[in-house]
DNA sequence: TTGACGCCCAAGATTTCCCATGTTAGCCCA
DNA sequence: TGGGCTAACATGGGAAATCTTGGGCGTCAA
């Protein structure tokens, strides 16, 4: 299955609308979603985009908790009650909300960088930094993979798919 | 199938009436119930509302208690017997009760937030206060789910598809 | 009669759709 | 290998369809 690979530049036109990039929305159809899922991301002043693949995680990560738990209710609020689903107009554009717009710094430029399942969308500006600081934090992890397991700031863990 | 996504903002006219959000509605009517389903949120100051799917969810959770059991009669009283069910005029608007309103402090304006298979509907001031909190557990299962077993305040859980 | 409620109609404001125009990239052929 | 040609994309706007809101009426019931 495609991943989303790489960065592109956007900018919003004076409608605010944006296109995402075409390789993204190839990726998007094969997954076979209609339109995009979009939610703010935790840590990051940026928006996080993806297709059945994200949805499910989320409701993997909602669904262990039995309904009505407290548990439950708290993530679905932070995660279901922040998200978003939009539908490209016929050529591919999306118009994205101001809460978004405003939690990731977003003027009328903003980029697009993807991290395989999923994608994000930053403000120019705001990607640059995260890119400096993400490049240092690299090396650290790099640095764990040669390690002996356990030591190291990033300590390994398994993972599924 | 639909879920309950994002929040959106309501005021009540004059009449006390509020239309109900376009992307509910739908969600509703594939749902196939006939309005819309609604209680007072069990530990909240909200309103919680869906259809079919809500009230299966409450079935079941009903249903784990054996009959004549105390925990049942509790349950289906503070659920089923505070419970309403209104149907949207032609336009989609639906009236509070007072009793909800009351319980829920909702005055002229009010917060639709999408859970996934229900929503809630808030009075601004109340939401904010508890969108707050529900990011800052919701960092901590994030924390949790990277951090060694046992540890944080949400259960390790298994990763995987 | 008055008030609550449901239905109908009428704007206004958005959002969605449609089409037209630059641009860019890839391709074919001389 | 250079020069078009064509197909895909990114853009810009205008038109049409939706949604949200605010009231007006008529009905039913207290």
């Amino acid at each position: 299955m495609g991943r989303f690979l790489s960065t592109f530049q956007g900018r919003l036109d004076s409608k605010g609308r944006v296109s995402l990039p075409a390789a993204f929305r190839v990726v998007l159809e094969e997954d076979g979603f209609a339109g995009v899922f979009l939610h703010p991301a935790l840590e990051q002043p940026a928006i996080e985009a993806g297709g059945n693949r994200l949805l499910a995680t989320i409701d993997g990560l909602i669904g262990r908790f039995s309904p009505y738990s407290e548990a439950r209710d708290l993530l679905a609020t932070a995660l279901y009650g922040q998200a978003e689903t939009l539908r490209p107009d016929p050529e591919g554009r999306i118009v994205l909300p101001e809460r978004f717009k405003a939690h990731a710094g977003i003027g009328s430029e903003l980029v697009f960088v993807g991290l395989g399942e999923k994608f994000r969308i930053w403000s120019p500006q705001k990607f640059t930094a995260h890119l400096e600081e993400a490049t240092l934090s690299l090396r650290d992890v790099r640095a764990s993979l040669s390690a002996p397991d356990g030591e190291g700031k990033f300590p390994p863990v398994a993972r599924g798919t």
